[in-house]
DNA sequence: ATTGCGATTGTAAACCTTTACAACTTTTTG
DNA sequence: CAAAAAGTTGTAAAGGTTTACAATCGCAAT
């Protein structure tokens, strides 16, 4: 591999002037140019990245960490960020937690190793006090997840409101026995949700029934289990709202196999919206959040952090939508 | 940010000792180790790791490329590189090309700016001559697909087989007018298992109907549409075979939405089984291939290039069988 | 006492850039 | 024509490791 000594060498200038030529942030007389030029060609010389960064300190690299990337879910959040980095000149390694802290530590020591620029968090397990006084001295957003009382940049959507948003709309059409499968509790994400369960049933004056709410890991197969579990039931719920679409989808699959129609015997609803929600049958009522936006303002963010630029706000929250479709309807003693 | 200097300085010994108490290669005295031992704690030392790699001209980085992280098939692929990856001490960095072959090639050099050691190739684009070139010289697997005469190292399942197993297998049920919604064309992967349907047709004595064979770009929404023109025809086909369990997917939508019973009406058949396409109703007729270790067993094989170990075998074929379930059956005209 | 050896440690170069500063050349200005 | 300014280039240090090689020390063997 030919190095910049080379090049100089060949081109009869110093080091120094090689180094201008590839920055062009110094003048540099176009004559000396073109030969510098001509010797980079000749010699098919390549920068030598790993030097550049050691002297820079920086690597251009930052870190997306999931707790699954199988999920469609994130993939499209990933799609944003990578689009941000892309334009910002960042290259983004992804690290799959499947939930396991101590994976998620791993890749936060690469931020002390000088190995990577930034992080951004798509799921915070709840070791709050940890991650506040990681955040602390190093760029880091959260996105997905707002956390309460944290000083972490995040962007993310009102999972609250949006979850009190689906009850309601089933409250609406006459459902009383809503159950809820919630994700896996240590997610702050799966409490949010499950807090606007509660608060729209209670400001429609109903009790929460606690064997109506049933957590999952966010996984169809446990979307299936769970609601197999709700259908045993001597008076059985007759609306789900499951706190993701791949549980919505596994429940789908269970009520379906249990002879039952939705919506007209049951409801189900989702959240997240992923694509292949509208294409499944019955076509799936579900929240849709602007994943890729959230990807795309949390490296926005990011990079800023990393640049030591003033943030205009700490805390974004972006806009969702509830999206009516086939699987919820008016229950059957209300037609 | 302490270095190994301030760690020699405060433990009274050179960075060489402190360097050998990291790595451990060569012995120290146990008294020496635990006062360098006790000096990184203090200072709360984290070895600077670009300075590391320069040093070693490594990375412990390597690349994955795809076309589209979103697609679920390659997430799995994902998830045996980076647990192979992890197990061997790499990290991963995602590169998701959209097809594009600029952004490919923009991933590709990192490789020369030694900002990356080795890359793995999910889905080659037909650039072969250039491909084989740009391997000749660097760590390179392809994965998924089994390039023609290339000398790259592979891991893939047979995909011209396995497509043939799936058209013979709905020719078995009876059926005569299968169509096939190949992907992008330009894709390999595509071409070879159009060329499985062709010869499993052949081998029937049956001619190909050039109508009933339309590119669709893999995604949900191109197998919804392609599905609405073959509907459209004066004789309609009775089944069809689409090239993933996306396009398969979007078929079953627009087979439904035109009043058509699946399988009584018209069969359907995917490829990858993904793991919605258990839970999708009607479940869905496809090939199985091992994501998972098609993943793994590339990684493996990336490590040893980097290492320059030699490779027991270049070309890895795995194995890939047909699951048959509700959406494929004996053709109307038939019972 | 001398020699030799093993164990341990230190010195300094190398990995390849970027950039502050100095130096030199050419042009402009008074 | 001298002095100042602008344009261009070079020198050398710095970024933080790893490691070949040399050096030192203690101790046993002769």
């Amino acid at each position: 591999m030919a190095t910049i000594h080379d090049v100089a060498k060949l081109a009869k200038v110093s080091i120094a002037t090689v180094s201008r030529v590839m920055s062009g942030a110094d003048p540099v007389n176009p004559k000396t140019q073109q030969r510098v030029l001509a010797a980079m060609e000749k010699l098919n010389y390549r920068p030598n990245g790993l030097a550049r960064n050691l002297r820079n300190l920086r690597t251009n690299v930052i870190i997306a960490l999931m707790p699954n990337i199988q999920n469609p879910f994130f993939s499209e959040v990933i799609r944003g960020i990578e689009d941000g980095a892309r334009e910002a000149g960042f290259h983004l390694l992804i690290g799959n937690t499947d939930g396991d802290r101590g994976k998620a530590k791993e890749y936060m020591a690469l931020l002390d190793e000088s190995l990577a620029d930034g992080l951004i968090l798509t799921t915070a397990q709840t070791d709050q006090a940890f991650l506040d006084e990681f955040a602390a001295h190093r760029p880091i957003v959260l996105a997905c997840e707002y956390m309460e009382g944290s000083t972490i940049p995040t962007v993310s959507i009102d999972n609250i409101s949006a979850a009190r948003k689906v009850v309601k709309h089933l409250l609406a059409l006459g459902h009383r026995r809503i159950a809820h499968i919630m994700g896996p509790n240590e997610v702050i994400l799966s409490r949010a949700r499950l807090a606007g369960y509660r608060q729209a049933l209670q400001q429609h004056g109903l009790e929460v029934d606690e064997m109506l709410v049933q957590e999952g890991d966010f996984s169809l197969d446990s979307g299936y289990r769970v609601t197999r579990k709700l259908l045993s039931f001597k008076r059985p719920p007759t609306a789900i709202f499951a706190a993701n679409d791949e549980m919505a989808i596994g429940a789908i699959r269970a009520i379906r196999e249990h002879g039952l129609q939705i919506p007209d015997d049951i409801s189900v609803a989702g959240f997240d919206d992923l694509t292949v929600s509208s294409f499944v049958s019955p076509s799936l009522t579900t929240i849709q959040q602007p994943r890729y936006e959230i990807g795309y303002r949390s490296v926005e963010m990011l990079i800023r952090l990393i640049r030591s630029e003033p943030l205009a706000q700490t805390q974004v929250v972006l806009d969702d939508s509830l999206v009516i479709r086939e699987s919820s309807g008016v229950p059957k003693e209300h037609m």
